[in-house]
DNA sequence: GCACGCATGATTGTATACGAAATTGAGTTC
DNA sequence: GAACTCAATTTCGTATACAATCATGCGTGC
C-alpha cells in the first residue's frame, strides 16, 4: 500500500532505506508523474540531499538521469526544475507514441499469456481504486504503468525505455494542459484494450491503441495561446 | 577536416578546449560510433580524466550520459565499458528503427528544403569522400549521421533523440555482427532515398527506408550461434 | 524618484580526499 | 603440482571542501 509524499513525513522512508543514485531517480520520477512535484518545481540539491539523507552527489548523479529523461530540466548555475514541455514538445510525444504504441500493442497480444492479462486486470482494478479514493495523481502512475506494462509484454525492452519516458512526459502534459471536460473515458478505453488483448487480436489492439492516442491528445489544449512562460523567468517562476 | 585518434596524440585539443560533461560524452560517442572506441573497451575514469585533463567528476557525469543511452555498460565497482549489445538487443534496435524511421522519413520528404537537400547531397558525398579514402569508421559514422539528419528535417526532437541513440547502438552491432559479404550497398540506399526526397515523394521514402533497414538486418548475422561473451569475464575483456 | 552598480548571500560546478569493493598475485597447504 | 587463502593494489563509490556563478538588496548618483 506504501504510500508518501515528499514534503509531508508521514513515514520515515528518507532515513531507514539505503538510496543510490537510481532508487532516489525513481523516486523522483514517481512523484513527478502522481504529479505530487509539479511541473516548474525547483528541486534544489541541497534540499533532495538532506531530505533522503544523502549527499549531493547522488543527487545531482539523479537528477542528471531525469534530466537524460526529459523529467527535469537542468539550468546551468541555476539549478533543476521539474519539466514544463512546450505545447510542441507535447505534439512531438504524443506523435512519438502514435508511432510506438499501436504496433507495440500488436506484437504484445500475440504474445499475451495469462498472467500478463491478469496483471493489466489488476492494473485496471487499482487504478479504479485510485480514482474511488480520489488519488488522481495515483490514477494517473497506474494509467502510465497501463502502458508501459504492454510494451514489457510485447518484450521489447528497447521500445520500453522510449515508452516509459514517453508516458512519464505525458503525465507532465496532462500536468500542464489537460482541459478538464470529459474526464474519465481513460479507464474504458484500457478495458477495451483488455478485452481486444483477452481475445488475442492484434489488429484490434494496434486501433484500439491509436485511437486511444487520438482521444488523449483530443483532451489537451493545445492551443498556442496558452504558451508556456519563456521570457520573464518562467512566469514567476511559480 | 579536424580527426583526431583518443590514442595516438596527433593533436593537443585535449589541453586546449574546455571540456564539459556535455562535450567529452559527444566525444566519446563520436568515437565509439566510428569504431576507434570498439565493444567492451574498458573507459577507465582515471585513465580518461587524464587524457582529457579534467578531473573525475566530468568523466562520470559523462560515462552516466551515455550508460542512459546504452552506449556504455556500467559495472559496480567494475567500471566501464563500451556496450556489447546481445543479438537479441540488436533485433530490438532494428525492430524499434522500423517503427521510427520510415514514417519520420515520410515526414521529412514533406517538409524538405532546398537546404535540407543540399546538406543530405553533401553528406553522401563525404561519406563517400571517406569510403574512397578507406576511412570506414568515418564512413560509417557520417551514414549515421544522414539517418539523424532526417529526424531533424522531419522536426521531431523527440524522435529524432531516439533515432540518434538507436543509430550509435546500431554502429555497435554492426562493429560486432556485421557479415562482410555485401559491403557498400549502403550509399547507394541514400542515393535512393535522396532523390525520394528531392522529389518529395513520402510514400517512396517511407518505403524506401522500410526496406533499407531490413537490408541493413539481412547484412548482420544474428545467428545466435555467435553469442556474445557472458561467462568468463567478457572472454579475454578484450 | 528612478536606475544603475556594487557588495553580499545563496546555490551550483568542480576538484579532491577518503572509504569500499573487487581483482590480482604470491604464498601456503594438501 | 593444484587449489585455496589472504594481503596488496587498483578502481570505483561517496562525501566534503572550495571556487565560480548568479540572484538579491542596499546604497549612491543622476
Amino acid at each position: 500500500m506504501q504510500r508518501w509524499s515528499l514534503a509531508q513525513s508521514d513515514m520515515n522512508k528518507f532515513e531507514t532505506k539505503h538510496w543510490t543514485s537510481d532508487t532516489v531517480a525513481a523516486d523522483l520520477e514517481h512523484a513527478i508523474h502522481e504529479h505530487r512535484l509539479p511541473p516548474g518545481t525547483k528541486l534544489g540539491e541541497d534540499e533532495l540531499a538532506e531530505a533522503y539523507g544523502i549527499s549531493r552527489t547522488i543527487v545531482r548523479a539523479a537528477l542528471l538521469a531525469l534530466s537524460h529523461r526529459r523529467l527535469v530540466e537542468l539550468k546551468r548555475n541555476r539549478g533543476a526544475f521539474v519539466a514544463q514541455p512546450t505545447v510542441r514538445d507535447a505534439r512531438e510525444v504524443f506523435e512519438a507514441r502514435a508511432l510506438l504504441e499501436p504496433r507495440t500493442a500488436h506484437s504484445a497480444a500475440e504474445r499475451m499469456t495469462d498472467e500478463d492479462l491478469a496483471l493489466l486486470r489488476s492494473n485496471i482494478a487499482s487504478e479504479h481504486e485510485a480514482l474511488d479514493a480520489g488519488e488522481n495523481g495515483r490514477a494517473l502512475f497506474l494509467s502510465g504503468q497501463f502502458h508501459v506494462e504492454i510494451a514489457r509484454i510485447a518484450d521489447q525492452t528497447t521500445v520500453q525505455g522510449f515508452i516509459s519516458e514517453l508516458i512519464s512526459r505525458s503525465s507532465l502534459i496532462i500536468a500542464l494542459y489537460w482541459r478538464r471536460r470529459a474526464a474519465l473515458c481513460e479507464t474504458q478505453a484500457h478495458h477495451a484494450l483488455l478485452d481486444a488483448f483477452a481475445n488475442r487480436d492484434g489488429d484490434l489492439a494496434e486501433q484500439l491503441m491509436k485511437s486511444h492516442l487520438l482521444d488523449l491528445v483530443a483532451s489537451l489544449d493545445l492551443r498556442n495561446v496558452t504558451q508556456p512562460p519563456t521570457s520573464l523567468r518562467e512566469a514567476l517562476k511559480r
